[in-house]
DNA sequence: CTGAAAGCGCTAACAT
DNA sequence: ATGTTAGCGCTTTCAG
């Protein structure tokens, strides 16, 4: 017993079911138009009766719109993307924009590929992490004549817009922190960074932050790959038998953060006392430590949700031949204090 | 200045740039047919001097095919998804296949408005978490006349393909393990699970492999929402200053599992010697923890893959006209003890 | 190896 | 309020 060759059903199916012609079927199904209420439950009988379900192929050819908006980020992996996809899916929820995510795993000639691929979809926009691109991507944003948003980092300069937060002011504000509450022997960890940028402005702006005061990072370390906690430990032990004098030390992100606390109070090292931690981007696993690690907001699902509605808005505009300026939004995040990082009662 | 109103370049522009019929053009861009290397090299040259980008939606009208992957999840917050996602990500790379994803937030509405969209774009596949859909999705999935894998769970009667474990089984086999570790008063922490059916299987598992050996849960507690870790701590406090007596807590989920480790261990407790432990899912998080938390392996990357790789075959499958049956997949899950259920040795 | 014609399933624009 | 006509940009099919 073969299963019958489906060929799906086409508005012609659902038309000659109900007796109307294909053009007011496809008006009710979109809602578009006057139609009688009368034929308005005869169609939406039939289609529901039959399973119809639209060709958006089809329709988008024929309108020339298309209702998807690419979305390239680097990775899944870290759960700062989808945290920023979930801003995204809230704020398209409830219109005609549906995303598409492409991931890159931070390699520029994948991007390429990706965006190329997801060009050819004719999506009404794009939402694209970073702002460090290959010249063909570039061109390919610039060129693709629908709006364009840049998101995370805001230093640099956006093809059309960008939101997102400034990595590099990022470290500076974390360092004069931590040099305010009177640390002074300052190690580093956190990524190996040739392809992530952030990451790497976060670093510049730290050391940066640190020589306006004439300190020098003591110590650092940068890993790849493995569980970020796991490495967060290892690479803490590591650092502190190699420069037991540090009384700081700051990591690139949240997880290596959390391993290196754990890994202290294991040690019965007194924090902030002995040693002062913080570590990057507020994600929600901090709540549940032993002791709340000093961190600093990405503002991941609010980068994802003005990102979206700047594509909402440009594609309303574009529809009713507004102009419409690129927008260049920097967040502001704020640092989180815990307990690792204040020294001196409400300092 | 405004900018130019871009009218995407098409193939009858390249065509004309280059003095090749659009149909040899089309061949070129595809790979598809022989022409001769003088015409491939002019064709190419002018198309990338132009920034051309093929328009997939006309293409895809026209050949009737679509090389989309629909995935159908339940949410992106908790990280198994994200890593399911990579799987699938990983086997469809080199092939032309791409998924598309969307989300449902454990709704069945929002399942069945999810994957209505989806079928709109004729993809070639659906990958979709769980056994259990309505009616309506039900419906949809068989008429779709697209190959259909179901995931991540396996207790129950697919549409088509599955791929995934038995969380039923899982839960069973946890309970068995710990009974077998001498333990006999057991408290269960986990999600509100109306609408998360694989907690749900896997709780009526570990209750049903207690029950066989004449024993019952002791205390219980489910949570909803907020910081996996957090809620760990605070549900173990409350459960043990509720029912001091419980020798083992198994937690539905590794994130409040090792939320309940933390605080035990704050307080002192004798893991496992005084309470054991175990969770579920072994996210990688855990090897960093101060303590390895016994888990069970939910294969969630392999679940993507395979299931790619099961709408792969199936598209070449229908290409050659080659019959392909239903594939049913479950894989098992194993035991890690980690260092929170092993009472005796190596027992 | 290359080109010309037809049409994929729908919708914009114009009838009526 | 409903129907008709003509494509959208590409690929299939068939001719050279």
């Amino acid at each position: 017993m073969t299963r019958p060759k489906h060929r799906p059903l086409t508005l012609r199916d659902v038309s000659e079911a109900c007796g109307v012609s294909e053009m007011t079927v496809s008006r009710v199904l979109r809602n578009r138009g006057d139609v009688s209420s009368a034929t308005r439950e005869k169609v939406l009988a039939s289609a529901k009766a039959l399973g119809y379900v639209p060709n958006q192929i089809a329709g988008s050819l024929a309108s020339q719109r298309v209702n998807l908006v690419a979305v390239v980020i680097p990775s899944l992996s870290n759960m700062v993307f989808p945290e920023v996809l979930t801003g995204i899916n809230r704020t398209l929820d409830d219109t005609p924009l549906q995303p598409v995510v492409g991931v890159t795993d931070y390699l520029p000639e994948k991007e390429e590929q990706v965006l190329y691929e997801m060009l050819s979809w004719r999506p009404s926009g794009v939402i694209i992490a970073g702002l460090e691109h290959s010249d063909a991507t570039r061109a390919m944003l610039t060129n693709a004549g629908i709006p364009v948003v840049e998101i995370m980092d805001t230093d640099g300069t956006p093809v059309d817009s960008m939101v997102g937060i400034s990595h590099r002011r990022a470290g500076r504000k974390m360092a004069e922190a931590i040099l305010k509450q009177g640390f002074s022997r300052i190690g580093f960890m956190g990524t190996k960074m040739p392809l992530d940028h952030r990451a790497r402005k976060r670093f510049e702006g730290f050391t940066e932050g640190l020589t306006k005061a004439g300190i020098e990072i003591e110590d650092r370390e940068f890993y790849n790959g493995g569980s970020a906690l796991a490495k967060g430990r290892e690479m803490t032990q590591a650092m502190l038998e190699r420069s037991p004098d540090l009384d700081f030390l700051y990591y690139s992100n949240d997880m290596i953060g959390a391993g290196g606390m754990l890994w202290l109070m294991d040690q019965g090292v007194d924090i902030p006392g002995e040693v002062g931690l913080a570590g990057f981007n507020g994600v929600e696993l901090l709540e549940g430590l032993p002791r709340q690690l000093a961190t600093m907001d990405a503002c991941r699902s609010e980068i994802g949700e003005k990102a979206a509605q700047i594509i909402l808005d440009r594609s309303a505009a574009l529809d009713t031949e507004d102009s419409f300026e690129p927008q260049h939004i920097t967040l502001a995040p704020k640092i989180s204090f815990g307990q690792t990082l204040r020294r001196h009662g409400q300092g």
